[in-house]
DNA sequence: TTTACTGCAAAGGGTTTGCATGAGG
DNA sequence: CCTCATGCAAACCCTTTGCAGTAAA
């Protein structure tokens, strides 16, 4: 959890123009652990910036993903954006499309990545490992509409 | 390398009806290792069937997709149609935006699957392991453009 | 014969762009 | 002050949808 202070620093030490309307952004998707879509975003900083457009966050999250504090993560519909730079697992629920990052595997990531590094030709960026299944309450959902006539 | 026949075997598994265009865009994809896109698909396909619209190809992705044939692999751009369903990496050049699977890294994600399934609550149903990087030409390219003056 | 696929056109919807105004460093 | 961000509207473009005709099983 990030101050606005330290939002305000990360943003300066990349040389990013803070104005208030970034800094809300930038704390609605830095301090979330629930990779947000753009929407997301814009109902979260709308109360305080009842003027404030679409364009604007999408211009901003540019920046934030241009300096490398956040990642696009492009879905079917539309994308998701995380702060979480570091190599994890994300669990994609394929039922309400709600996505966290898990608690295991980090280790296991990482080690990947080395292994990748070394293997490959490859001059690795950075990665994205999501696991597309059924959180707890989709699964349970799932099983009561399979057992329900059609 | 699968014949056509294998291919119908595959369609008619799953109730799929075979129509020439469909057997056409499923080999595309199927005998592919390049992730192609829906044009890439198109490119292919039409010199067969120069009548043959996008449409089709969407609609016959999506039955494929829900026969558990390929994959959907949303980008920031467009999507990429995978077809190895197997635990694996995909290298995804930054530069070219080509993406080609790794020869290393199999039997780890394996690993990593079975260690998300026994320590979280989702039912796991399938993975996306994409590392992002320069491929070496891209990344030559790169250093070049880094030396010249702007 | 029944079901559903193909092709065409139009619509949908997330994202980008252009521009005038306004604010940050 | 100069550069660049904001807000508004329009454009973009990948993808989906509706429908008439036609082919698979």
């Amino acid at each position: 959890m990030l101050t606005q202070q330290e939002l305000v620093d990360r943003l300066r030490a990349r040389t990013v123009r803070v104005t208030p309307q970034r800094l809300a952004i930038a704390e609605a998707v830095l301090n979330s652990t629930d990779h947000p879509t753009v929407q997301q975003i814009y109902e979260r900083v709308r109360n305080n910036f009842p003027s404030m457009t679409l364009a604007t966050i999408y211009s901003t999250l540019g920046v934030l993903e241009r300096n490398g504090l956040i990642q696009e993560l492009p879905f079917e519909r539309m994308s998701r954006y995380e702060p979480n730079m570091d190599p994890h697992v994300n669990l994609v629920c394929i039922g309400c499309e709600n996505v966290m990052d898990a608690d295991a595997g980090q280790e296991a990531v990482v080690r990947l990545k080395n292994r990748i590094v070394n293997e490959s030709d490859f001059q690795i960026a950075w990665q994205r490992v999501d696991f597309y299944g059924w959180c707890p309450n989709c699964a349970a959902e799932k099983r009561q509409q399979e057992l329900s006539p059609a």
